[in-house]
DNA sequence: CCTCCTCGTGGAATCGATTACACGGAGGAT
DNA sequence: ATCCTCCGTGTAATCGATTCCACGAGGAGG
């Protein structure tokens, strides 16, 4: 592979001419820089970003570390993290942590090895010595969905309380009093916060939300699969679940099927974060759906300023309603567009 | 952040002493190594792997360029090569191309001025000029799922000829006999194959498969329901569609649906890859599942064999039908057990 | 005509590691 | 007692870029 010497050597200049063509810089004769250029290009020579970033001691990458990549809400901020970033004119490299605590370290440390310029998290628990370490060294991080208390870190999130609200009034409204919901790990924020917001959309009905209504999951199907069952064992069982995640949500369709009864007929179904796969579900779920690109975008745009050494704002942007037919209200027409139906519920606009 | 050099000092030894320390060579006294291990505990010193890599010429990371992050088939697919890798002692960064020839050359061409050790491709198209520079500079690289003719690299792929003859064999069992097929892009290997079995699988039963039964496609929703939609204004609309990728069998159920109609009644549906959600949808999808986790461990392998100077054996492993109803067999009786029916078909053995 | 700037350029230091080579001392063989 | 081998260690070169500094040439201004 060519060197930036291989160049200089072609083209009949120092390596140092050589780089400030490469550069821009403008102390540069036309001359020089055409032969340099002349020579960079017949040599197919790419600079070593290796190298680069060791004199530079700035990678362009940017590091994303998140629950599970297999989740299509995580799978979208990816996607989106990544478009922003490149827009910038950064790298992102992912990071699986597969909500384990051990993985998530693992990534965090490779990441900070690589002398990646910034790091992206959504941190699967109450954060560990090497996260907080690595902010107190300085390390320009952002939270993104997820968060950790008592750390100086802009957090880019979405608020479900406003949409909770939508859907409790949606199932209130259509007879259910009985709810109950499929909860996330104690140790995240939005395990808690959802359990926090939907108890509080209860309250303001006078609906109780016993303990018994609340099962433990976490984020993977199978733990709403078993708290759907453990659900329906119960003596008086509830008339709708609400899951914390789309997984949960899947598995709680599972445990239903699997008893032979009907969604939303036996027993109602409503999920957060909203993802294209539930329009084609059987029936289509209703969800919470939060605005997972905007969240990515702002994310990196939070980080890129932390890098730039700004302060690096948090935001904050609202989540909304979307209904279906899984907690019983009538289908839609049949109707040439197919666009899921959005729900005509009051969306409030973000301050950031 | 602390170098090498600070751990020298700290441990008063030199720099040479702290990397054989580091890297585990024999010759270092007790005394020696036992300094400079506390030196680094105190420090909290890492190495910088940047400047490693830069020295050593090898940076450890492997690259991963996909088609379509979104999909879950590929989802997975980078799922289970981020773990073998990481099993394996390497890193792996992955690049979206989105089914963008553009895209995928800005991440082929960022991952090589990042240095890595080799390169997993699922080429979008027929090969760009810089797919094959890069092979010829003797870049290690492996296809995998996709591949492009002509050149000396290893493919990792399945062969779904056998599922898709059990699947022709299922519809016609069924009484199907107009069978269409929603096509990939020409430029992609597994875009032909799939209809090339199609077709071969048909004619096993005398079945015609006309140009209008062909419906071209770009592995995307929206182009399954184009096509779809073509079938369905069709003077005599088939009786089956298969897509040749998840995405577009959605598509294509949204089509069906979007008209009033039903599947499996009015059009039946099969789809080639499945992925968990085709079990959730109304109704279960009929799917030609590919082995993608072995898929994926088996690319990882044979990449990190080629790093190593090794041949990199290709290897090819076969698909199996998993029926469910949407092409008109009758739902399995409602069982505690919620796994997908296996289809009871034949499987070969790969020979790679 | 001399001085001073500006401009284009090259030499060399530097980033943080790895590693070839040299060297001094200890121990074993003769 | 002498020589040879290891062993442990340090010095310094090296990877491929960027960038500070110095230097020479040429133009402008006095």
């Amino acid at each position: 592979m060519a060197s930036i010497k291989d160049v200089a050597a072609r083209a009949g200049v120092s390596v140092a001419t050589v780089s400030r063509v490469l550069n821009g810089h403008p102390s540069v004769s036309t001359d020089a820089r055409a032969r340099v250029l002349g020579a960079v290009e017949t040599l197919g020579y790419r600079p070593n970003a290796v190298a680069r970033s060791l004199r530079t001691d700035q990678t362009r990458t940017l590091g994303l570390v998140i629950s599970d990549v297999m989740n299509p809400y995580f799978t979208e901020l990816a996607r989106s993290v990544e478009e922003e970033a490149r827009a910038l004119g950064y790298s992102v490299i992912i990071g699986n942590a597969d909500e384990r605590p051990d993985l998530q370290d693992h990534h965090v440390r490779t990441l900070l090895d690589r002398r990646i310029d910034g790091l992206l998290v959504s941190p699967t628990d109450g954060g560990s010595p090497l996260m907080v370490d690595a902010v107190r060294a300085g390390t320009p991080m952002v939270f993104v969905d997820r968060w950790i208390k008592g750390l100086d870190v802009p957090v880019v999130r979405s608020d479900g309380r406003a949409a909770v609200r939508a859907l409790v009034a949606h199932l209130h409204g259509l007879g259910h009093r009985r709810l109950a919901i499929i909860a996330g790990p104690a140790a995240t924020t939005t395990g808690r916060e959802r359990v926090t917001a939907f108890q509080e959309a209860l309250a303001e009905y006078g609906l109780p939300l016993p303990a018994e209504y609340v099962g433990q999951g976490d984020f993977q199907a199978a733990s709403g699969r078993r708290a759907t069952e453990r659900f329906l064992d119960l003596a008086e069982p509830p008339e709708v679940v609400f899951a914390a995640d789309n997984l949960m949500a899947l598995g709680a369709l599972d445990a239903v099927r699997a008893r032979g009864l009907r969604v939303p007929e036996d027993l109602a179904l409503a999920a957060f974060d909203d993802i294209p796969w539930f329009v084609h579900t059987d029936p289509p779920v209703t969800a919470v759906a939060q605005p997972t690109g905007e969240l990515g975008r702002a994310a990196v745009r939070a980080l890129v300023d932390r890098i730039g050494g700004g302060p690096g704002e948090s935001v904050t942007l609202p989540a909304r309603l979307v209904v279906r037919r899984s907690c019983g209200e009538p289908a839609p027409p049949p109707a040439p567009a197919p666009t899921p139906t959005a729900s005509p519920s009051p969306v409030r606009r973000s301050t950031p």
